[in-house]
DNA sequence: ATTCCACTTCGCTAATTCACGAAGTATAGA
DNA sequence: TCTATACTTCGTGAATTAGCGAAGTGGAAT
């Protein structure tokens, strides 16, 4: 019960539910979670950690940089969740905007993305 | 996205996710689920209020009595959010200790339920 | 070594949420 | 018509949460 509550409260905020999203079939770093959600640096990283201790995320360091993605074994139990939420949003309008900005973000050099998450 | 951060919000919380799980296959009057939860009428009724408005429950009058349950639409889309909870609690403790609460609270009489739920 | 950069942690404020009791509404029965 | 019952709405306090900026951590590059 405890671990189902953390995670529907993970889902329960509209900007951790885009960066699930935003994670379907691919990894992002930080800086570009910040550049979609156009929130300071510190209030995503607690977003991520959020979703990451309810078990919907995962994180990786490479450098200095730290990438987060969905959780590689598809075949446990937390994907009949992540499941659940790609269906329950696939026609959302909000999240085919993010996924329109993210085509953007994407095609940015990480090295070059500093400045453009500050503005 | 807005109906869907609702359904979170809605199930982010113990007790009307306990209020769910109980009206598995059943309908309960309010006074039976504010013996189930232990908590002052108001703040039963107001859970049950946050439930009716995200869709995941629905309401009926009868006499001096409000009866609730789930969507009557089995082919209604909020039932693939209430099969996904079912199958995620299925083997939680709580919810199986209520369902042995749940045998005592059935057996009362409704007229003879007042009583119990105020001590 | 030192500086820079990407990110996290900490400390704070504003807003939201959970719980309660008191007061209100509606129905049943005397 | 009056009272009792079942529930809801309202107002309030305590606790939790989302946001921010400042300070801290650790890896890379000069």
């Amino acid at each position: 019960m405890n671990e189902f509550i953390e995670i529907t409260k993970a889902l329960a905020d509209p900007n951790r539910v885009r960066t699930l999203m935003a994670l379907r079939g691919r990894e992002l770093c930080v800086c570009r979670i910040i550049g979609l959600l156009q929130l300071a640096p510190s209030t995503v990283s607690k977003h991520l950690t959020l979703l990451k201790q309810a078990g919907l995320i995962e994180g990786r360091k490479e450098g200095r940089w730290m990438h987060y993605s969905l959780p590689g074994d598809k075949s446990s139990s937390i994907w009949k969740t992540i499941d659940w939420v790609f269906s329950s949003l696939e026609n959302s309008p909000e999240i085919k905007a993010d996924e329109e900005r993210l085509k953007k973000i994407m095609s940015i050099d990480l090295d070059n993305l500093t400045q453009i998450y500050k503005k």
